[in-house]
RNA sequence: GCCGGGAUGGCGGAAUUGGUAAACGCACGGGACUCAAAAUCCCGCGUUGGUGACAACGUGGGGGUUCGAUUCCCCCUCCCGGCACCA
């Protein structure tokens, strides 16, 4: 063994170990309960950052820490290799992206393995291999068979930049989620998945996530967006310029207050609604606005403050129920993409329609009564909102009755009438997975002139995406790839086309756990064995993909539960959502009015006498610079830390101690070098108490040890205690305090040098050893092996923390006197109540409050702990 | 506006069921070693007053329950995240 802690020889020595005896080779195993580990898989993207090593290591630290607690554990890798980053590299370089993401996904892989991992590499897999995507063509056809998945032309969101179309999902207040950039409308064809045909199931099966954030439970509602209510008609006989009715006669509406109807006096129509674009005919003032509308839609900052505004358009429609004419008006604030983008107004009973009334004079009529309150302009907002509390009134035949019978009556009349029913209304829009670029899984279709769309037989699958591409930046390179484009009609066997679009990104992400899991044979998607490994136990991931890749997978798990492939209901049982690395951010204005950002290594901080930071300089010019505070280590802000050279400097052990150490994982983590090099001082110390600790004189723990040695073993046997239940509750950094805690205590025993020291050390670093090596496995398997405890860590059990060691014969009990801290009492651990009671008032710290005729009113005894006398 | 999560020393953060607030680390101050520096080790470190023993105050603010509240209840302020003219 070296002196001075040789972690590189340390750390490759163990990784060299792992890798000959395939340490971490997942095998099904009836005899053990299995756990299935598994954190998001990267985009080779070229090279890991902190965020990666975050997940990486707190993914691994649960599966070390479970295999030691005897389960048959899991964890794999692999690659989310399709995407168009690799597009735009190989428009820069001149490279295909097979190759550009082929050797990316090799210089991370050796990453991750120098950073330790005990990942199943044999499992490996990126999406872009035709083994894999071939099963996203095969399921895609299963469920185009099904009418899960159907071709459409719509209004898509269209990213200019990118130069494709955007899944509602992907588009962040009017923006692509990738790029940033204002998402335009288009009309084109394209493939969908019938996700809105599952909301309900989504929506209720959350209730059996309860492993996951309720934040992230919540997300999904919120995006799911279940709102039930009455769609009905008014009815209207409005003629277009070929005297057709427009809509059958036929206003359709929505509405979650049905028993407010016959407060009805108008209805409003989105700006591109059919009514709307009649009535502008003739009338360019209507036109106008219209257009207005249509403009003013699409950016966010608008949205907030727009203002309420509208135009009549001099058309009526008929009431359902009591046959009066309404005024039909244009109004901006009506989606024509949610509902039926046409609205009932109720002023009396809408903020909205209340507002727009006032602002129009157009009739308000009362229709809800509470007991509670009366109506007034002003006080309207606080009665108007509790639907549990209002009855109708002014309402004829529906007068008297509370909201649920209302609706209930209303719709009744509604169905009688063939004019409406009760409907549930979804936020969540169809999955439109369709895209117009060439890196991804290509769409398994062939367009024939005769025959039309027709699917790829299985038997032709996988449809192979040609890997030599090179982009040149102008859309789709496939197009012009006559190789690829030409191919006979499988149903006719003419000539025939190919489809060019590949398939959304986050189809490849939604199931490949489950092929994780599978014996990843080349004969079916998934296999029996899935089913032995599924669900997920515990998933790892950053909270940015709470909504688009956790119910994009929910719903994938679902569609292949139906068709018979897996038999569980969720993938992921238990959801971890790890917090994202920050650094310092340092910056000067520069004279021509931009800001210039300085990497934290180029900036020394001033701090005042207590340690406060006060300022910081730069060190190039000793001149101060502005600190801007904590943010995302990016590139522009120049405040990243590589993880490359983090692992040279100090080693992977220190990179994962420091890592957990720094905060606990679902909350954002500050960098600290100063920190890191604390985490690096600690395994240095440990590596030095374990070289210096002979390997002869190990001993039984005598029955009695002397009071020194005692309390130690007592402090390394509740610091195990602690730790195991910071473990258990997924709270790392205080794993590391113990850890830190357990080492202080050894080498205090070790400077006293007192008899039986040996054996107590040995105990103590065994526990130690065993409990770090989660975190910092290297050095744990090292020590544990040099200094002959075992061969493998890995196959140790989980130390036990012994009652015998931590109970004390002798207690200190905290004396309080009316609830404030004054002294304590040690006493035996056999004194019982009523003689604690009796010790307590002679205490010094006691007896002087009784001055002044106060007495001892009562005296509480908090078993182990505290003695609370109350005076008065 | 609605939903979810927060606020604890100079900093990151601990405190398990209501029971010693500030564990562990960083920063800072002092000391030892050294020609010197680095490294390492030792001591101190919530605020205020006091030479000191000690006392008062102290977990965003205000109130309450309790022998006792960072923890439970009510009200308020601020911060972070998500959703939103959703009818």
């Amino acid at each position: 063994m070296q002196q001075q802690y040789p972690f590189k020889q340390i750390e490759q020595d163990a990784q060299t170990y792992w890798d000959d005896n395939q340490a971490f080779a997942a095998k099904v195993d009836s005899e053990k309960p299995k756990y299935y580990c598994l954190s998001m898989f990267p985009y080779p993207s070229g090279k890991l950052h902190m965020g990666h090593v975050r997940n990486y290591t707190i993914g691994d630290v649960l599966s070390r820490y479970h295999h030691m607690k005897g389960f048959n554990v899991l964890q794999p890798m692999g690659w989310d290799a399709f995407g168009l980053p690799a597009e735009n590299a190989a428009i820069q370089n001149n490279v295909p992206p097979a190759k550009w993401t082929f050797d990316n996904i090799a210089y991370m892989r050796k990453q991750l393995k120098s950073l330790g991992f005990a990942i199943d590499w044999s499992r490996e897999l990126a999406t872009c291999q035709p083994e894999y995507y071939k099963w996203n063509q095969w399921l895609f056809l299963r469920m185009l068979e099904k009418g899960i998945a159907y071709k459409k032309t719509q209004t898509v969101n269209w990213d200019p930049v990118d130069q494709t179309v955007l899944a509602n999902e992907q588009v962040i207040e009017g923006r692509g989620w990738r790029t940033g950039a204002l998402v335009e409308k288009r009309e084109i064809p394209g493939y969908y998945f019938n996700i809105t045909s599952y909301a309900q199931q989504l929506l209720d099966d959350l209730d059996q996530l309860t492993g996951w954030p309720e934040r992230v439970k919540t997300m999904q509602a919120n995006w799911i967006g279940k709102s039930v209510g009455v769609r009905f008609a008014f009815t209207h006989d409005i003629k277009d310029a070929n005297n057709r009715l427009i809509d059958d006669g036929k206003l359709w509406v929505f509405t979650t207050r049905a028993d407010t109807i016959m407060g009805v006096t108008f209805c409003a129509v989105a700006a591109e609604h059919p009514l709307a674009t009649l009535a502008a005919q003739n009338k360019p003032e209507l036109a106008a606005f219209i257009e207005k509308c249509k403009l003013g839609s699409v950016t966010e900052a608008d949205m907030a403050t727009m203002e309420k505004e509208g135009m009549d358009t001099g058309l009526t429609v008929t009431h359902p129920l009591t046959g009066e004419a309404v005024p039909v008006w244009i109004g901006n604030y009506v989606l024509m993409s949610y509902g039926e983008g046409a609205v009932m107004a109720v002023p009396a009973h809408d903020e909205r329609d209340f507002g727009f009334a006032k602002k129009y004079n157009l009739a308000i009529k009362q229709v809800i009564a509470n007991a509670d309150a009366t109506f007034s302009d002003e006080a309207w907002q606080e009665w108007y909102g509790d639907k549990t509390k209002a009855t109708c009134t002014n309402s004829g035949k529906y007068d008297g009755l509370a909201y649920e019978a209302a609706v209930d009556a209303i719709a009744e009349d509604l169905k009688a009438k063939s004019l409406g029913d009760k409907q549930i209304n979804w936020r969540l829009r169809d999955w439109g997975v369709s895209r117009q670029r060439y890196w991804g899984c290509p769409i398994p279709i062939i367009h024939c002139d005769d025959c039309g769309d027709v699917a790829v037989p299985d038997d032709q699958l996988p449809v192979r995406l040609p890997e030599d591409c090179v982009p040149d930046g102008s859309g789709n390179p496939l197009n012009k790839l006559d190789s690829f484009i030409n191919c006979a009609c499988p149903s006719c066997g003419k000539p025939a086309k190919r489809e060019t679009d590949t398939m959304d990104t986050f189809v490849d992400s939604s199931w490949y756990y489950a092929r994780y899991a599978s014996g990843q044979s080349s004969e079916s998607m998934v296999d029996a064995e899935t089913n032995h490994w599924m669900p997920v136990d515990q998933y790892i991931g950053g909270i940015e993909h709470a909504i688009l890749h956790l119910l994009y997978s929910r719903f994938w798990s679902k569609v292949m539960r139906d068709l018979g492939l897996v038999n569980y209901d969720e993938p992921f049982a238990n959801l971890l959502t790890q917090g994202m690395v920050l650094n310092h951010i340092f910056s000067r204005r520069t004279d021509k009015g931009g800001i210039e950002y300085f990497a934290p290594e180029e900036v020394s901080l001033v701090h005042d006498e207590h340690g406060k930071t006060i300022g910081a300089t730069l060190l190039a010019d000793g001149q101060p610079v502005d600190f801007q505070g904590m943010g995302t280590m990016s590139k522009s802000k120049r405040n990243g830390v590589d993880p490359q050279s983090l692992i040279e400097q100090y080693g992977a052990d220190t990179a994962r101690f420091f890592m957990m150490f720094a905060a606990p994982p679902e909350q954002t983590l500050e960098w600290s070098d100063s920190g890191v090099e604390g985490s690096h001082r600690f395994l240095k110390r440990l590596w030095n108490f374990g070289y210096a600790l002979s390997t002869e004189a190990k001993t039984e723990i005598p029955v009695k040890l002397n009071s020194g040695l005692a309390n130690a073993r007592r402090e390394i046997h509740l610091g195990l205690k602690q730790a195991t239940y910071d473990l258990d509750r997924q709270q790392f950094n205080t794993v590391a305090s113990s850890g830190m805690k357990i080492l202080n205590t050894l080498e205090k025993v070790q400077k006293e040098a007192e008899q039986d020291w040996q054996s107590v050390a040995h105990e103590g670093l065994s526990i130690l050893l065993r409990l770090l090596s989660p975190l910092t496995p290297h050095i744990a398997q090292t020590l544990w092996k040099e200094l002959g405890y075992g061969d493998d860590i890995l196959h140790a059990s989980w130390p036990e923390a012994l009652e015998a060691a931590m109970v004390q014969d002798q207690i200190k009990l905290m004396i309080q006197v009316n609830g404030k801290l004054r002294g304590d009492l040690e006493v035996s651990k056999t004194t019982n109540k009523e003689e604690i009671e009796r010790l307590v008032v002679t205490q010094e710290c006691v007896t002087k409050f009784l001055v002044d005729g106060a007495t001892v009113r009562k005296i509480i005894v908090v078993p182990n702990k505290l003695i609370n006398v109350v005076i008065g």
